[in-house]
Parts: C-alpha cells; sequence; structure tokens
RNA sequence: GCAGGAUUGGCUCGAAGGUCGAGCCCGCGGUCGAUAACCGCGAGGCGUUGGUUCGAUUCCAACAUCCUGCACCA
C-alpha cells in the first residue's frame, strides 16, 4: 500500500507566533495603557504588594510650566526602574508624583498675558489665572509621562497649589517661626524703579548702558603715619572709583584689598599731598586725572600693602561723615584706582562688606527710586536724575578728580528693559545659627551637616558637595514680594511693624489654608482670624495688617516631605530614596534638608542619588536655537516609549549623558534584538504547554541546564544591578545575553532540535522548557525598563495567563523558579566543560571561515570536521562527543586525540560525505535509503515515520 | 574667580598597577526554514605633559577641553 508522500517542508517545526517582528510601539504603546488603565494595573500592584516591607521614592516635583523635555524623561524612567524593580523585589514600593506649581516663571508668563491688566486686577484673580497656567501644565506633562510607561499615583499626585500642601507649608514656616528661626532683616536686592518690584536673579538681562563715572578724592580723615611713618606730616587722601554717583550719598566705605600692594603717589604741584591708590593702577590713575591733578607715580613716598588701611576713617566728599577703610578680596587691578567706594545699601559685595563690618545699611532710596533724606542738591530725584547735579556738588566741593562717559553691560529688567539697582530692602530670614529647640544641641547649620553624614549620597561627591553649600550658606532668605505662592501668613503690627507670634492663631491660619487653601489670604476671611482685643505684644497696638511676601518656593518644594509622607500607612517618613539632577545639592536636597531639621530635627531621606544633566552628541546643552533638542514626547511617538526607555537604561546616568536622534535610532536597534529573542523564543513555544510538556531539570540535555544556569547568572547580576541602580550595566549585559549568549550560541544550536524534531519528541521538548524558562525569566528581569515589551510577551508566553493579569504583578524570578526546586545552583564541572567546549567551537568557526574562504565550503553544513587535542581538552570533547556535530552546526564531527604544537587544537574541515538531506539539510551518506522519503536522511527517516504513525 | 564632576575604538558601556574588553556601527563573506531576520570573520581606542613604579590607560601633579552649581563686573 502507498502512501502520498507529505511536503517534506510541512514537517518542520518552524516557528510561529503572532507576537509581530515589527513592534510598531508608536501604535501598539497606546493599547497597552489602556489595557493597564482597564486593568487598574497601579492600583492591582498596591493590592499584591500590601503587607511586604515598604520602600519608599519620595517624587521630586517638576515645575509645571511646559511639556516635559528629555531632562524630565530621564528623571521619570529613573524612578520609574527604581520603584518597578523595588516592587518586584519584593517591597511595597508606592510611587506618588508631584509637581511643582507657585513660583516666578508661571507668574511671569501671566503677567505677559495680562499685560496692564494685571495692576488693576484683585491678587486673588491674578492668582486663579496663574493656577490655570499650572493647571493645564500638569495635565500635560501627567498625560506624557504615562505615555513613556512610568507607572504611579497618577489620579491623586501632589502638588503645590493645593490646600493640603498649601496648609502643610505654612504649618512648615510656623514651626521655623514659633522656635525662633525666623527673623526680619535686610538685604540686597535688584530692583526695578520702572515697575516698582523686587526682581530675581532669573530676571534680570545684562544690556549695555552708559553711566557716568566719576574719581572722587577722599580724604583721609586719620594721622597718616598710622599706615607709615614716611607720610607723617602730609595730607593724604585717596581715590575711588565708581559708574553709579547716585549712590556716593549712601558711600559708608572705601575698600581696600588686603593683599595688594598700594601706594602713596605725591601731587608734584603741591608735594605734601600725597594720593593712595594701588601700585599696579598708579600709572592709569596718573593719566584718568590728569586734567585736574598731576600726580607722580615715580616720586612715591611709601608703599604698604591694603591690609595697613584697615579701619583708617576717610571723610565723606560731601556729606559730614566718616566713611570706613575696610578691605575686600573682590576689589581687582583691572579697572578704577584698586580702591572701591562702598554702599552697604546698594550692592551685593557692598551688603556683605557692611554686615561684616557693621555698617549701615538702610536705602534712603525709596520704591520708585527717588532719593531721600540728602542734600537739597539731589533731594527727590530719582536716582538717574540725580547724577549730574551730584556731580557738580563733588565739582563744588573740590573732590572731583576727573569724569566721563562710559557705556558698559549693566542689569536690566527683563521686562520693562529699564535699568535696575540693588536697593537694601527688608526681607525675612531663616538663620543657619540658631540653636536646634529640641535640646539635642547644635544650631540649624550645624546639626544639618551632622545629618548630612547619615545619608548615603550615590555618588559619594554629592556628600562634599552639599556639605561645602550648607557649611557656606548665607542665612536663608525666604520671602518674594510675589503673588504666586504661599504668603507668609504673619500678622503686622501696623504701629511698630513688628510681627505677631501666636501659636493659637497661627494654628487658626493653618486650618484656613487646608480648607480654603493659601488664596485665603488674599481674602477678608482671613482678617476675622485675630480674635477681638488682640494686642502688640511690643507696643500694645491694636491695629494689624497682612503680610504679603510670599515664601521662596524652595521652601514650599522643600515641605513636600511632610505633605506627602508620614500620613498613609504605606508612605512612612523619611523616605528611603530622593534622585534628582546634580543641580538640586542647591535646590530640592538642600531646601528639603532645611525643612525637615528644623521642624524634625531628622534628614527626610536616608539616600540620595543623583543624575546627570542630558547633552547633545557633542555634549552641548541642548537648546532650540541649536536645534540638537530630542524631545521625549516625539521620540515616543515615532520610535515608542520604549526606545525612551531603553535610552535611560542605556546610558550611565550619573554622570552627564549624550543624545541624540541618532542615538535613539541606536538604541531603536538593539531594542529589535531583545524583542526579536522573545519572538524566537514565542515562536519556537508554538504547541508547548509547560503543564503537559515540561521536562523536569535532570532530562535536559547538558547545554540546556548550562544555559538555564547561564540566565541565573543572568539574574543574578541584574538583580544586584538594580540594587545599585547600574542600569546600563543590565542594558549592556542583556544586549550581550540576547546577543553572544542566546542568538550566536543556544538558538543556533538548537535550531536542528527544534525545527526537525518531531513535534513531541523529548529531545524537542526539552528545548522547549529551557527557552520557555529563559523567556519567563527574562520577561520579568526586564519588565522594570521595558515595561510595555516584558508585558506583552507575557502575554503571548504560554501558560502565563494562570500566573496573573501582567507581569508587572509578578515578582524577580528565584534561581528555583528558572531551574526547578531542588537543583543546585551550581555544577561547576559542568560550567568547566562549556567553557572548553565554547573555546573549541570558536576554533571551528574560524577553521569554517577559512574553508569557506577558500570556496571548500558554502554553508556549515556542507562540511565535516575533525578536531584535534590532548587533554584535558580531548577528554572533554570526548564525553561530548556525539553532541559535536550539533554544537559545530556541521553535518559531521570527529575526534582525535593528538596532542598540537603550542598546546592548542587541531580543526581540519572536509566536504561533508554523502547527500544533502533535503528535510534537514544535514549531509548523510544514509540518503536514498528511505523507500517513501529518497531524499531524507535516516534521522529524518525516523522522524517522519513517528509524525505518521508508522 | 570658587566648588564639584568628566575625558577609553565612530556610538554606548564595562574592567583592571602587568598585551584591555563587550555590544552596536562599519567592511567582507555565508545563509535564504527567526527573513524589514539569522550566522561567521575582520578592522578600529585609553585628552596632553610631567612624576611615582621594573612596568601607568589605571596612582599623583599640572594643562587642555567639556558639564553642573555658585559668586562677580565697583
Amino acid at each position: 500500500m502507498s502512501r502520498v508522500p507529505l511536503d517534506l517542508k510541512s514537517t518542520i517545526n518552524l516557528p510561529q507566533t503572532d507576537f509581530s517582528m515589527k513592534a510598531n510601539l508608536a501604535h501598539n504603546e497606546p493599547k497597552m495603557l489602556a489595557h493597564w488603565e482597564e486593568l487598574r494595573l497601579y492600583e492591582r500592584i498596591r493590592e499584591s504588594s500590601q503587607g511586604r516591607p515598604t520602600w519608599i521614592l519620595h517624587d521630586g516635583p517638576p515645575y509645571a510650566n511646559g511639556p516635559i523635555h528629555l531632562g524630565h524623561a530621564l528623571n521619570k524612567c529613573l524612578k520609574d526602574f527604581i520603584v518597578k524593580s523595588k516592587t518586584m523585589a519584593g517591597f511595597d514600593s508606592p510611587y506618588v508624583p508631584g509637581w511643582d506649581c507657585h513660583g516666578l516663571p508661571i507668574e511671569i508668563k501671566v503677567d505677559q498675558k495680562l499685560g496692564g491688566k494685571k495692576l488693576k486686577m484683585r491678587p486673588s484673580d491674578v492668582r486663579l489665572e496663574c493656577r490655570k497656567y499650572a493647571e493645564k501644565f500638569l495635565e500635560l506633562q501627567r498625560e506624557q509621562f504615562k505615555r513613556i510607561g512610568v507607572f504611579g499615583r497618577w489620579d491623586k499626585p501632589y502638588s503645590t497649589m493645593t490646600p493640603q500642601y498649601e496648609s502643610v507649608v505654612l504649618d512648615t514656616f510656623y514651626s521655623f517661626y514659633e522656635h525662633g528661626f525666623v527673623y526680619k532683616g535686610l538685604r540686597a536686592v535688584y530692583w526695578c524703579l520702572h515697575d516698582e518690584t523686587a526682581l530675581a536673579e532669573a530676571e534680570v538681562e545684562y544690556e549695555n548702558h552708559t553711566s557716568p563715572t566719576v574719581w572722587v578724592k577722599y580724604a583721609l580723615a586719620d594721622d597718616p603715619a598710622k599706615i607709615d611713618a614716611a607720610l607723617a606730616g602730609k595730607k593724604a587722601s585717596t581715590i575711588i572709583w565708581t559708574t553709579t554717583p547716585w549712590t556716593l550719598p549712601a558711600s559708608m566705605a572705601v575698600a581696600f584689598n588686603p593683599d595688594e600692594e598700594y601706594v602713596a603717589v605725591p601731587n608734584s604741584d603741591s608735594p605734601d599731598e600725597v594720593y593712595i591708590v594701588a601700585a599696579r593702577l598708579a600709572e592709569r590713575v596718573q593719566q584718568d586725572v590728569k586734567n585736574t591733578l598731576h600726580l607722580d607715580p615715580g616720586a612715591a613716598v611709601a608703599r604698604f600693602p591694603g591690609r595697613q588701611l584697615e579701619r583708617l576713617n576717610f571723610q565723606h566728599p560731601f556729606l559730614e561723615r566718616k566713611v570706613l577703610g575696610v578691605l575686600a578680596d573682590y576689589v581687582t587691578m583691572d579697572t578704577g584706582t584698586g580702591v572701591v567706594h562702598t554702599a552697604p545699601s546698594h550692592g551685593q559685595e557692598d551688603f556683605v562688606t557692611g554686615v561684616k563690618y557693621g555698617l549701615d545699611a538702610t536705602s534712603n532710596v525709596d520704591g520708585k527710586g527717588i532719593l531721600r533724606n540728602g542734600l537739597p542738591e539731589y533731594d527727590g530725584l530719582t536716582v538717574w536724575k540725580a547724577n549730574a547735579p551730584i556731580i557738580e556738588l563733588l565739582q563744588k566741593r573740590g573732590v572731583l578728580l576727573h569724569t566721563e562717559k562710559i557705556e558698559h553691560s549693566y542689569p536690566h529688567c527683563w521686562r520693562c528693559h529699564n535699568p535696575v539697582i540693588f536697593r537694601a530692602t527688608e526681607q525675612w530670614f531663616i538663620s543657619m545659627e540658631t540653636p536646634m529647640p529640641d535640646g539635642k544641641g547644635g544650631t540649624l547649620r550645624s546639626r544639618t551637616l551632622e545629618a548630612i553624614k547619615k545619608v548615603k549620597w550615590d555618588p559619594a561627591w554629592g556628600e562634599e558637595r552639599i556639605s561645602n553649600m550648607i557649611a557656606t550658606r548665607p542665612d536663608w532668605c525666604i520671602s518674594r514680594q510675589r503673588i504666586w505662592g504661599v504668603p507668609i501668613a504673619v500678622f503686622l503690627c501696623e504701629g511698630c511693624g513688628k510681627p505677631l507670634n501666636d501659636p493659637a492663631i497661627n494654628r487658626k491660619v493653618v486650618g484656613l489654608f487646608a480648607k480654603s487653601g493659601a488664596d485665603a489670604w488674599y481674602t477678608p476671611e482671613a482678617d476675622t482670624l485675630l480674635p477681638a482685643g488682640t494686642l502688640c505684644p511690643h507696643c500694645s497696638g491694636t491695629k494689624f495688617k497682612k503680610e504679603m511676601d510670599i515664601i521662596d518656593v524652595w521652601f514650599e518644594s522643600g515641605s513636600s516631605h511632610a505633605a506627602v509622607l508620614g500620613h498613609e500607612p504605606n508612605l512612612p517618613w523619611p523616605a528611603d530614596l530622593y534622585t534628582e539632577g546634580g543641580d538640586q545639592h542647591r535646590g530640592w536636597f538642600h531646601s528639603s534638608l532645611l525643612c525637615a531639621m528644623g521642624t524634625r530635627g531628622e534628614a527626610p531621606y536616608r539616600m540620595v542619588a543623583t543624575s546627570g544633566w542630558t547633552l547633545d552628541e557633542q555634549g552641548r546643552a541642548m537648546s532650540k536655537s541649536l536645534g540638537n533638542v530630542v524631545d521625549p514626547v516625539d521620540i515616543a511617538g515615532r520610535l515608542g516609549g520604549e526606545i525612551v526607555r531603553l535610552w535611560v537604561a542605556s546610558v550611565d546616568f550619573r554622570e552627564d549623558v549624550t543624545c541624540s536622534e541618532h542615538l535613539m535610532q541606536r538604541v531603536a536597534e538593539n531594542y529589535r534584538k531583545i524583542r526579536n529573542t522573545f519572538r524566537y523564543i514565542l515562536g519556537n513555544l508554538h504547541g508547548f504547554d509547560p503543564e503537559k510538556n515540561a521536562v523536569a531539570f535532570a532530562d535536559l540535555e547538558s547545554i540546556d541546564q548550562y544555559m538555564l544556569r547561564q540566565t541565573c547568572a543572568l539574574a543574578a547580576d541584574i538583580r544586584r544591578w538594580y540594587d545599585e541602580f547600574e542600569f546600563h550595566k543590565i542594558y549592556q549585559r542583556v544586549n550581550h545575553f540576547c546577543v553572544v549568549e542566546l542568538s550566536a550560541f543556544y538558538f543556533d544550536v538548537l535550531k536542528d532540535r527544534l525545527y526537525t524534531y518531531a513535534p513531541n519528541a523529548k529531545g524537542r521538548r526539552a528545548a522547549q522548557t529551557t527557552i520557555w524558562h529563559i523567556g519567563n525569566a527574562l520577561a520579568r528581569l526586564l519588565a522594570p525598563i521595558t515595561s510595555f515589551t516584558s508585558d506583552e510577551f507575557w502575554r503571548y508566553l504560554p501558560g502565563s495567563a494562570a500566573r496573573g493579569a501582567s507581569v508587572h504583578v509578578t515578582q524577580f524570578p528565584s534561581f528555583g523558579d528558572i531551574l526547578g526546586a531542588d537543583v543546585p545552583l551550581e555544577d561547576t564541572k559542568q560550567k568547566e566543560d562549556w567553557t572548553t567546549l565554547h573555546a573549541v567551537r570558536d576554533e571551528v568557526l574560524k577553521a569554517l571561515e577559512e574553508a569557506r574562504t577558500q570556496k571548500l565550503i558554502g554553508g556549515g553544513l556542507e562540511a565535516k570536521v575533525t578536531v584535534s587535542a590532548a587533554d584535558p581538552v580531548y577528554s572533554v570533547l570526548k564525553r561530548y562527543e556525539p553532541q559535536l556535530r550539533y554544537l559545530f552546526i556541521v553535518s559531521a564531527a570527529t575526534l582525535t586525540q593528538e596532542a598540537q604544537a603550542g598546546g592548542g587544537i587541531k580543526v581540519e574541515v572536509g566536504k561533508a560525505d554523502g547527500q544533502k538531506c533535503e528535510r534537514c539539510w544535514n549531509y548523510s551518506t544514509h540518503v536514498g535509503e528511505d523507500a517513501i522519503y529518497p531524499t531524507v536522511c535516516e534521522r529524518c527517516s525516523a522522524v517522519l515515520k513517528e509524525i505518521e504513525g508508522r
């Protein structure tokens, strides 16, 4: 009875799967997101994590004023890797994202939008506009973060503009206030006369400006012999140079550089008169003032360091006042006379110097820029108009040595573009030197420095960095003359101006904020909080007004730990980790630390990790004008959110990271390799049911067992690297595993078994069991990074339906999961065998390549090889002899025991004997022996019999 | 100017006081049963200058370039 022969190709078990080779991520990821939403996946993860130890990453709030950029994506992906990996490592690790919503950038944007209208609007209406602006971008950023696969409590994030949050900020402020950390004091700030407002540094732009400059004589009021004996009996003066004559009424000191040499230069018309200027600038000064004064630097009477001039008294050029000689390092020798007129109320450095020497920093310039309390010549004029009469005045008093106009770079208001001035104003401060109220000793500064040591900083240099900053920072100026923020909700006595500090009233204000938000301060409702009959404790005044300054937004975000942590059982205080860009050592890490120290005496975090900056391929910062911006939203839309995630995983985030379109393409290439690994596994698991078809570890082939142990080694590395946040090592290692260990080695070798064996043959089932375990493990190990693809794979993996709806509710695989319970992890002998076999295989492949070059063979199966080796290699090969041809993927491999020169092995390649089997493509001398299938080899003949049930 | 960090094939990374290494890219070839895939072979590098050392890409110092934060231009 004759049979109709089967079509041979149909008897080959080719891979079969709907897991497409083309990911089409841009199209498919949104579907996966919808699926996750439908599953309520984040909530499910929370439920399944209940009761496990918590591990808290507290989110640093991005600023809600634009779409996300690559730095945001880096930040959020890193956090997502950490939270997901902690979750899969067995922790309850909730993630509450947050936003920073108050502050200047939004207020300025809204200002620009409102224009002149703002001045006519009530503050509460301006605040509403700001709120709408922030809300808009909070919404946008939330969707963008979700799009790149970040899991979190997106429907209940924290935001700095909610009543709850605002009340916590105020409560934190009161805690500082009631413990005596807070004081009011003067500080020099940028001031725009036109807009009558203080400006932040960010609001200042340098533009060219023409200023009158003057060289002014300050006569020494003390005995010049104090400086140098040679000056006894002389009439000594010094000369200052300034571009702001209007600040001269506020001149309180003249500054010298302590380490520079100064000289007393005689006036050649009147040799008893000497002028003290810097030695290095004497020639220049001579030229500058030559029209009024004939200095003779060559005839200097004395030379002395600047420090000799400290605390000497000089006569103010036109006021009845002494001016103190002071020392300052910032006095340079590139312009002027080496002597700097110092007005503490009108310059930042001047102010600092003023504090150091106890000088008066009261400003006699009002908010409109008008000089007050001055001489009739200039009193009542604005600073710009006062320059001319003051110069005239100097002339009249005979102290003007020279004047001219110069054009130089000068700070301007970025909105009205008028030149700005420095002005000392009253501000609120937190003192760094206040003793801690908890009785444990130390000051805010010293205790903070101690707390820093208990925190783990990654990279380690962060500790030194933040310590330096805390050690050297001035008191914290926490007030801002702005609207969009949390007000410093304090009542001030209208009589004496002193603030009220009554804890009972403070609590009532916190309660009001918790109910109605900080907006309430801008309504009459706040006034009713003050009980009738409240008296000022300082002057017994009965009338009070509200402080309308707002709190520095860094204080707000620095209070986030108190707003978010410690209120729910699985969100305990303090956080295990804060992680942001390295710029936050001065920003959020810094303010959070101080806020927590002042209120709780402890750091709000156990560990701080920092990431670098995102730069372009040439290492330049990204900017729209350079056109080198990589937009993560755009990448997600074209290449996939997974590619953004994988890029983040690929770089060492601790240093500055580079990115470009080109680099993203490269990452996409690598992604395809990982995807194809998953696809190969799924394709070859067609018809495999792990419940029914799995083969016990002991019955697997040696190579299968070896690969499962390799997978365990991979799992161990990956899990360690997740713990250490070394994601780029995971990326490299997984890439290597997929490309070298699987694709180029194991999967290649496996094809013969998977494709040509009978579907249910034990050897094939063993291979399937192995790749099933590898895929199962790999998907879970990679899930924190390739969250989309791992879950997609999970849905296709046979038997996974029984193990949960998503890979994200599983945990990392244990060695037992991979090998089977009770299988020992180590098998040293097996590992050594395979190390040897690997090395021999490499030699064989090289020999095959040579034979190919010589046109002896084409494909490897056209070849037979003979390997000659001596012990110990020989005996290893001998034990694996029947498998060698499959390992080398040739049609025959024979072995001879023979020592080689140099101790190596010899590989001889020849044309394979026999005919090519049409089915398995191996060459065999037995092709033609099967009557029904005359074109197949003896192995395939047997397989076909099995398939046909013969 | 001050503080901190970085510099390894074209790209991203890893390791180490003893010939550095991996993946990708690139070149050549194979395969045509993972096919917009797969396999093999090959080429290519330690910023500069000194010092310590038997030996330095590694440790030290200076320089250069780049990045971050801070300060400043009277």
